[in-house]
DNA sequence: CCCCCCCC
């Protein structure tokens, strides 16, 4: 006799098309014509796609060789709809979704009338949507294409999503279609420049923790017009890429327009590794933790493309070592509150040769200072 | 795709 749990998961995937009982039937029947040579499950499976029902697909399941597929998922990002000329010039529209469910994460390219949805609205961050298309291997792994003979519908039920974030550690140059949760621990300002092609671009920067490590993330255009974190915020990355910064040497986390970034409630550990005074390196950033053991005036210079900056150094000392320490522009202020024996933390100061071989920390932008005790 | 890391 079969059992309906065992049948359980391919009566799901019909949907409600038919009765418990007379699915339970059908393969109970199925089984006898095999004669005992395939299981339940397996008859189940026959009698669904006897059916002409369409067999849906897991997207962990998703493969090369598929072809056309049938899959349910959720919406967790979409990008800019992008316009482009056919060689025969007519215009074409494309816009990329990645589509998630509890298996994992696909990104498809929306073609045309497809690619409308979104335009109207129709498509939105979230919706849960059984997608029809055809998989082809994209240049970021494989990818599912909805165009002529594709097909979008709305599903009622909410389809459930395991993502897996990676830990921060774990990201490695070249990685994509990454998922991160983390807490910030740095913001910055939004900055506009010139393409090559003469179109502005936007971007901005996050710093961004978890339990075992932080990394810094980049934000582009759209991405970085809309961000509004502060420190504390856990946020949630969805389809980030990293890539090698070449002047800092670590990897940073880079998320365009068909990634996500949004505020979660998940509760994230953070705390700053500092590195002893004895270890620093350079050509790296390090954050380190002591006293002061030794205060300079502020001195104000012309950079030589004319303007102003100021800057001031200050000793820090750790039980291993000293370290000279430049505090550049609103940093410099610093001397004025600080003392010999005031207890400081720097964090992310660039370590560079300085005079006298010696290795110095220099305090920017990217640093930020806590005072301890003053 | 951007920005750095400058002083004496």
């Amino acid at each position: 006799m079969v059992s309906f749990e065992e049948i359980e998961e391919v009566y799901k995937r019909l949907e409600g098309r038919l009765k418990p009982d007379e699915f339970k039937s059908m393969v109970e029947e199925k089984v006898i014509m095999m004669n005992g040579l395939c299981d339940s499950k397996t008859a189940a499976m026959l009698v669904a796609s006897e059916l002409g029902l369409n067999e849906t697909i897991k997207i962990k399941d998703i493969a090369p060789d598929k072809g056309g597929v049938v899959f349910i998922a959720k919406v967790i990002s979409i990008g800019d709809i992008h316009e482009f000329s056919r060689s025969d010039s007519s215009t074409g529209r494309v816009v990329n979704i990645t589509f998630a469910d509890d298996t994992g994460s696909i990104k498809a390219a929306l073609w045309d009338e497809a690619s409308d949805l979104v335009k109207i609205g129709d498509i939105k961050m979230g919706q849960s949507l059984k997608v029809k298309g055809y998989i082809k291997e994209g240049q970021r792994g494989l990818e599912v294409n909805v165009g002529r003979g594709g097909n979008i519908e709305h599903v009622d039920k909410a389809v459930a999503v395991n993502l897996e974030p990676m830990k921060i550690n774990d990201i490695k140059s070249g990685m994509s279609g990454l998922n991160i949760i983390g807490r910030i621990i740095d913001t910055g300002k939004v900055r506009a420049f010139q393409r090559k092609d003469g179109t502005t671009g936007k971007v901005t920067n996050l710093t961004l923790g978890d339990e075992t490590g932080k990394i810094r993330v980049t934000l582009w255009d759209s991405k970085a017009e809309s961000a509004d974190f502060k420190i504390g915020d856990t946020v949630e990355i969805i389809n980030g890429y990293a890539r090698e910064n070449t002047f800092s040497n670590q990897i940073e986390l880079q998320l365009g327009s068909g990634g996500n970034i949004m505020k979660s409630n998940t509760a994230v550990d953070y705390s700053e590794t500092f590195t002893q005074i004895a270890d620093i390196g350079i050509n790296s950033a390090y954050s380190v933790t002591g006293h002061v053991s030794g205060l300079d005036e502020i001195r104000e210079f012309d950079r030589p493309d004319g303007t102003k900056n100021k800057v001031s150094n200050i000793y820090v000392s750790d039980d291993t070592g000293r370290i000279r320490v430049a505090l550049w522009g609103e940093h410099a202020e610093l001397v004025n509150e600080l003392d010999i024996g005031s207890e400081i933390s720097i964090i992310d100061a660039f370590a560079k040769p300085g005079r006298n071989e010696e290795i110095e920390l220099s305090a920017g932008a990217r640093t930020r200072i806590q005072v301890l005790r003053k």
